[in-house]
DNA sequence: CAATTAACCTATCAATGATAGGCTATCATT
DNA sequence: AATGATAGCCTATCATTGATAGGTTAATTG
């Protein structure tokens, strides 16, 4: 009984121990979604991608959704350490929130999808269960920069809070915008980031030395 | 000519002239889209509130695309109403933007499905031609900034592009953010809004002064 | 070797957007 | 008023898509 067929599907890859099943779907996932958006990707494609059979894929997730929040997860969380691994604890404010700035906006064009998934609503079903896990990954990046605002107010308060989420809203903005406007004539891409970045950076700047400036806060 | 019957379906509205079938299908679907979002809308649900068939919907429009791209058309046309009307053009550039910017913001706030197809790429089917015509629609609110933006720079430039793109980012940064995170711990939103607009203000006035300081561009 | 378990596959659902084809009533023309 | 055209609807039916049911194969375990 040599059976040299059907066993394939695993045996196929000679040595290096073959990526497990499961990985192998996130695989495919991430690219499919990279290409043409999380909701233009059915679960058959990314079961053919893997060759494998659609239903199949249920017994790795409990359902489609899984998928995309798994997928999204993963990259929120790449976003989390590529904006703390960034950060030079001895570089100055301004170059701390530029260099900030600058890996989420870069984070964010890359990784349309989860993007969207954490920070622009884009449902990938009818649950939000998952969706508020992506959101929750992605707000640990928000925390990153409440630290700089909590630096440049001296301290936690309501006005930090203001700040943070003020600069938050912004840098968002850009990236948004860019991502849902791609057609958009945009003057200058680059030129544009790095003017928002700095105004953000000024922004940051100027609570910063009102601040140290009375050296005192009202109380 | 009694004939009582079976003709309801038209002359059962007393005497206002019963709205025409394809503005009860608007109507319906606009206020299915303001209740369970875009995507969470059927073709069967929205028949059933105007009383009709499903495939009945497609008599009146080629398909439900088109409907989704009527609704938020429409809103967005309100949105440039909104922007034009409300500025008063003997007020200070301040106040103009000011009041620019709220109006922005309640517009967003108040017609999220229209939104988020206009400015946050939230697709309603597979095609693309319908959602540039909301986004065209869109953009003729962006000329409002924009001629707000020329004026405090003097004239048309490659910095007032800037200034006008960095402000919209800022400003659409704000409602995408409290559309799509609306469980997120805001400080205090009024607040929030407020604050953020005020410093689109400073940054929009701080273009103008350095316009109208020197009194001569560098050329 | 038997039993368990993991991983698949085929067949099939239900929901959804969309199409086909026929029925009814109004209206213009004779 | 009879006739033909047209508008507006309806029932039946598709194809696609996410998801489930039930059985089969093969490796693991006792």
């Amino acid at each position: 009984m040599p059976k040299p067929g059907l066993k394939e599907t695993v045996t196929d890859c000679p040595a290096p121990a073959q990526q497990p099943r499961r990985e192998q779907i996130l695989d495919a996932a991430l690219e499919l979604f990279a290409h043409h958006g999380l909701n233009n990707v059915t679960t058959r494609q990314i079961a053919q991608r893997v060759g494998i059979s659609q239903p199949s894929l249920y017994a790795h997730f409990p359902n489609r959704e899984a998928i995309c929040a798994e997928v999204c997860l993963r990259a929120m969380d790449t976003l989390y350490v590529m904006l703390t691994t960034a950060l030079d604890p001895l570089a100055s404010l301004r170059t701390r929130i530029i260099t900030l700035g600058r890996n989420y906006v870069q984070f964010g064009l890359n990784n349309e999808a989860a993007y969207r998934v954490a920070f622009m609503g884009d449902v990938t079903g009818d649950e939000l269960p998952e969706r508020d896990r992506v959101m929750g990954a992605g707000l640990r990046a928000y925390e990153v920069l409440y630290a700089l605002a909590v630096e440049a107010c001296g301290g936690e308060s309501h006005d930090c809070a203001l700040l943070a989420q003020s600069i938050w809203a912004s840098i968002h903005g850009l990236v948004s915008l860019l991502l849902s406007c791609r057609e958009f004539p945009w003057v200058d891409i680059d030129g544009f980031i790095d003017r928002h970045i700095d105004i953000l950076a000024d922004q940051l700047c100027r609570a910063s030395v009102q601040q140290s400036g009375p050296s005192m806060r009202q109380i």
